[in-house]
DNA sequence: TGTATAGTTAGCTTCATGGCTAACCAATCG
DNA sequence: CGATTGGTTAGCCATGAAGCTAACTATACA
């Protein structure tokens, strides 16, 4: 009861792995089974099984069982909200260039109107914009 | 020196702890100083910094020292990298689902032709497609 | 019915992660 | 100079993640 992580947590965490990303990429292209799944990466089921749970748990991946075949498939909403993450900061990130670029502008008209004063000696900057 | 991972590895386990993401969205809005970072986490420096080298390691975050202050910055390359990905399984995806609904037409044309023969008994799919 | 197949459970190791304290530089400021 | 501030290093601890083997369940096939 004490484990509180989020949704996007379990998502990227779950991504953080090669084998389930490669996982993730295999069910891109369609529903498999575990077995087949499995089949490319040399590993004992068991700690293969481990990552589809990881998966399932991230929601990131489906299963049903239907007689001794357990199917799994993406679930492309939790995928999408990983996206939109990205997305979302970017969209913050452009506004703060933006801001950042009429900054400059405002500068450049203020050196035009100044002239070049000092022999400008500072080729690190510290400004905090 | 046995710790091969990738860049994508780090990024997607960078991002799977929600301070980081803080820090990293926090960023986004603009350069700012560890000291200023840390502020609004109940944590000890040494531990929030910890954090700051992940972000460093995974590319997603710079920093430069001047004085005795460490400012940092985002680095909008590592962020869109780890968006790509996404944009890349997205559209394996969205290609399955075009073949799937042509998949589905041709289904749908094959039942016209056929009409509803034997009591299908078959409520699970075990097509490869 | 008996055997092979497909997953699953249990339990163990090892190493990485995330947190802490304490002590330590190195710039600033009074 | 001496104290403060901002960050850093070192080292400890608890937890969780990633792998394994061995043994088990349950379906499917002959």
């Amino acid at each position: 009861m004490a484990n509180q992580s989020s949704r996007l947590d379990q998502i990227f965490a779950a991504l953080a792995d090669p084998t389930r990303r490669a996982i993730v990429m295999r069910l891109c292209a369609g529903e498999a089974s575990v077995g087949e799944l499995a089949d490319p990466f040399d590993m004992a089921l068991p700690s293969f099984m481990k990552h589809i749970h990881v998966l399932q748990t991230s929601g990131l991946v489906l299963s049903e069982k239907s007689g001794r075949v357990r199917t799994c498939r993406l679930s492309p909403d939790a995928l999408l909200g990983a996206e939109d993450w990205f997305q979302q900061q970017r969209a913050i990130w452009e506004a703060r260039l933006d801001r950042f670029e009429a900054y400059v502008m405002k500068l450049k008209k203020e050196k035009e109107r100044a002239g070049a004063k000092r022999p400008s000696r500072t080729t690190k900057r510290k400004g905090s914009e």
